[in-house]
DNA sequence: AATTACTATATTGCAATACATAATAGTATG
DNA sequence: CATACTATTATGTATTGCAATATAGTAATT
C-alpha cells in the first residue's frame, strides 16, 4: 500500500475510533490495521502527537492479560479538531477527484 | 489546506493531466492550483521525480510569449503506473472511509 | 518447581519520502 | 525598466516505516 496516502489521514482514523468510547493503544493498533497496514510504532507516535496537541487525555488501567493499558480519551478540543479535519478531508477529496477524473 | 493530505496524490493529479495531451510545467502549475493549493517549486519537484522514474519524457518548444516551454509526455510506463496507483488510491479511500464513518 | 517461550502492551531512534517556502534566473513585451 | 511567463534549486518540516527494546502475565516444557 502506498505509504504516502496515509499521511494526515491516519490520525483522523485514530481519533474517530475514540468518539464513542475510550480505547487503549494496542487495541487501536489492531482496529486500524484491520483496514490499513500500520505498524505499532507509527500508531504510538500518532498517539503521542494527539496527546501533545491536547486532542486526547490518557489514563492507565490494569489488564488481566498483560501490562497495564493506557487508555485514550477524546477531549472537546479533539472532537472539534476531528470534525473540522474530516470536513477538510472531504473537501480535499472532492477537489482531487476533479483532477483525477 | 492540510499539507499532508496531498502526499502521494499530487503526482497522480499531475500524471492524470497528461493522459490526453502533452503539457508544460507552468501550465500544469496553473491547472493543478485551480483546485489544490500548490506552489511551483513543489510541482517542478514532482515533474523531476516522474521524469527520473520514467513516467514521462520531456522536450522543449519555443513559446511566443516568453521562454521556451518544457513539455511533458506520458510514457507507456507512466500510463501503467497511473492506472495502478489510481486503483490503489480508490481502494485506500474505501478502507479509510470505513475508519472515518 | 524452574526455565522457556509466547502474547499483550508500550516506547523510542533512525531512515526515507514528499510537500512548503523562498530564492534565483532567463526571455519576451509593454 | 517593470512585469508576466517559464524553469530550477536549496533548505526546512512533517509523517510514516522499520527495527529494536522493555515489561508483565500465561502457557508449555523440562
Amino acid at each position: 500500500m502506498n505509504t504516502q496516502f496515509k499521511k494526515g489521514v491516519l490520525d483522523l482514523c485514530v481519533l474517530n475510533q475514540l468518539i464513542r468510547e475510550d480505547r487503549y493503544g494496542y487495541e487501536l493498533t489492531e482496529l486500524i490495521s484491520r483496514e490499513l497496514e500500520v505498524t505499532a510504532g507509527t500508531l504510538y507516535l500518532i498517539l503521542k502527537r494527539i496527546k501533545d496537541d491536547g486532542y486526547v487525555t490518557t489514563y492507565l488501567r490494569e489488564s488481566d492479560s498483560g501490562p497495564a493499558r493506557k487508555y485514550y480519551h477524546l477531549t472537546e478540543k479533539g472532537r472539534d479538531y476531528l470534525q473540522k479535519q474530516k470536513a477538510e478531508w472531504l473537501e480535499f477529496l472532492e477537489k482531487a477527484g476533479k483532477l483525477l477524473a
